[in-house]
DNA sequence: CTGAAAGCGCTTACAG
DNA sequence: CTGAAAGCGCTTACAG
């Protein structure tokens, strides 16, 4: 077993050439269902597997695509990455993962290795700070190198590429709608991410949503103080009855804060917060939250890249999809 | 930039032979340093890069490795991943992510897919239905490829591979015993996955550490109401003093019926569990946990794997490496 | 010091 | 229907 079996070995075997091999085990129609019967035969007992570096070799393709993802503990991105597998699994594609850690730098050093030819396409979620640097160079020299790349999510940057994500904005004035619809004034936002674009995409959506007269209650920071003190306001002085939360530690925050001044959830306080599902529902109470559907994403966006690498999508003209989100009421929105 | 330049037009730009160039750019000491310049500076100027799979093809490897996760959606292994890359990136090694999601067949076929040729070493954590099926052929079928292999979590089977991992027992045990020598008497324990490998291992730390005479507390299902009645029942009725929980989801249910039954923590209840640090830290009251040390658990099994490629092990002997956990003291556990 | 040649394992026009 | 040849982009013994 130890040394795999070549096409020139199963050719010498079988007293044929090398080309009749391959021709015969790609099912050529140039030879006889007779040797294609043989030489498959003998493939198959000798477990014969073309060797794949070679065959990229030939064909100018590896078979791989790059996926770079800004952070990986953030259960978002892992499941973007389990829709991304699968897809690529069913396609016989391999994933070669990168993290850049949401730094420029490390953002940089990988476009570049994106570059050097092991990847066919990029999966791209653009770091933090690479967004705060406004600085695109490295994504479009991935573009000079021909390699089609898509964007996962983060996609508000005038970038000339394919893109999938969410509606951040929309997600919260749906939100924010439905809690007024529901009775409720006065709506309060908590954020830790408000310097990032999703960060502020939503808050938009929340104040968008809120009809003339109606009092912005926002505290946003992402010192952890400043944050707790600004929810802890808005919970005991601006006595907010409902709270949305852009993000885990908000969320969090807003926890503790209304079980320490004895605010209960939720009779006293409604909460929607960007949750991922396995945290949102295993808390007490458990937080309604916005569905993402990760996986989704992952998927569609495999399928787009695989669309662009093979030209079924329109040059110079790119795709942004939407996937939609979905308030999943828990027990944090029961209204009794 | 288009199509990459490659060192046969390298070659014909400086009217030398494309042995010439080649051997410059990798610095042999037959070329002049002269040449050596020329050619340099050539390449330099169009960012020549070489062909890596070229190159795999010419050494038989493909300067890549195969990790194997189970359940991605895990921050555990989220964490593992990131230690993992982290180290490959600074050995210029590529990491093609295949996820099992927990299924025996899917391992399989992935098991098949990392003896194609595409990589170089393998890390792996079994899955759990492969636990269950005791069937761990499709492994050994990797070793036979004579691919290095390295079990980087769930290392309790025998197989004759280099392993990585935390000490499961001892961690409870030691959480146990300190318990113990704060005085408490009565310390219950709930798992969701008892019938794991390492929930198995958790529990049996548990009961050796319990002294002579202590009794035995513990609820174990994977079915949420029986695991939510016999949590009560250990909280209301056998009034434990403390909780350890072995799993995510056994902690959030103790959290929801020490709530519900108006049982306080740390007041009326310790508690400790083994959770992600994430989750861990941000919950109301934040629970003590067992740190894992995830990222160097990634490191290690890729330092591992390069010292086995490399040969740098020793043939027949595999290694069997401990990382310690740490008990992190959060309010859960504070004694007043 | 430089280059022609062989070869890594394949595929595919082309000739017979 | 089969096979010899060229070639994908590189490396490296060998000859000069």
């Amino acid at each position: 077993m130890k040394n795999k079996i070549t096409l020139k070995e199963l050719a010498k075997l079988l007293n044929v050439s090398i080309s009749t091999v391959s021709k015969a085990l790609n099912d050529s129609s140039e030879i006889s269902p007779k040797t294609v019967e043989r030489v498959k035969e003998l493939a198959a007992l000798h477990k014969y597997r073309p060797n794949p570096v070679a065959v990229n070799l030939k064909s100018s393709k590896s078979g791989t695509i790059g996926v770079v993802i800004p952070n990986i503990s953030n259960t978002y991105f892992a499941q973007v990455l389990l829709g991304i597998e699968a897809k690529a699994q069913k396609e016989g594609l391999q994933v070669i993962t990168y993290i850049s850690n949401e730094s420029f730098e490390r953002e940089k050093q990988i476009a570049d290795m994106l570059t050097s030819g092991f990847v066919d396409g990029v999966l791209i979620a653009i770091s933090e700070a690479t967004h705060r640097a406004r600085n695109y160079d490295h994504i479009f020299n991935i573009l000079e190198y021909e390699i089609p790349v898509v964007l996962y999510d983060r996609t508000n940057i005038d970038i000339p590429v394919d893109k999938i994500g969410i509606d951040d904005e929309k997600s919260f004035e749906d939100a924010t709608r439905l809690l007024i619809s529901k009775g409720i004034k006065r709506i309060g936002l908590a954020s830790a991410i408000h310097h990032l674009g999703v960060g502020k995409l939503r808050i938009k959506g929340y104040q968008k949503a809120l009809s003339e007269g109606m009092e912005q209650l926002v505290t946003a920071s992402s010192r952890h103080q400043v944050l707790v003190d600004g929810i802890k306001d808005l919970l005991v002085n601006k006595k907010v009855e409902a709270m949305l939360c852009t993000d885990f530690v908000s969320a969090m925050l807003v926890y503790r804060m209304a079980y320490e001044n004895k605010v209960e959830i939720p009779k006293d306080l409604k909460m929607i917060g960007f949750l991922n599902k396995d945290v949102a529902q295993h808390l007490t109470p458990s937080i309604s939250y916005i569905e993402q559907f990760p996986e989704e994403i992952g998927k569609n966006a495999m399928e787009m890249l695989i669309k662009r690498m093979n030209g079924k999508l329109m040059p110079e003209k790119n795709t942004h999809k939407i996937i939609n989100t979905e308030l999943i009421h828990l027990e944090s929105t029961r209204f009794n």
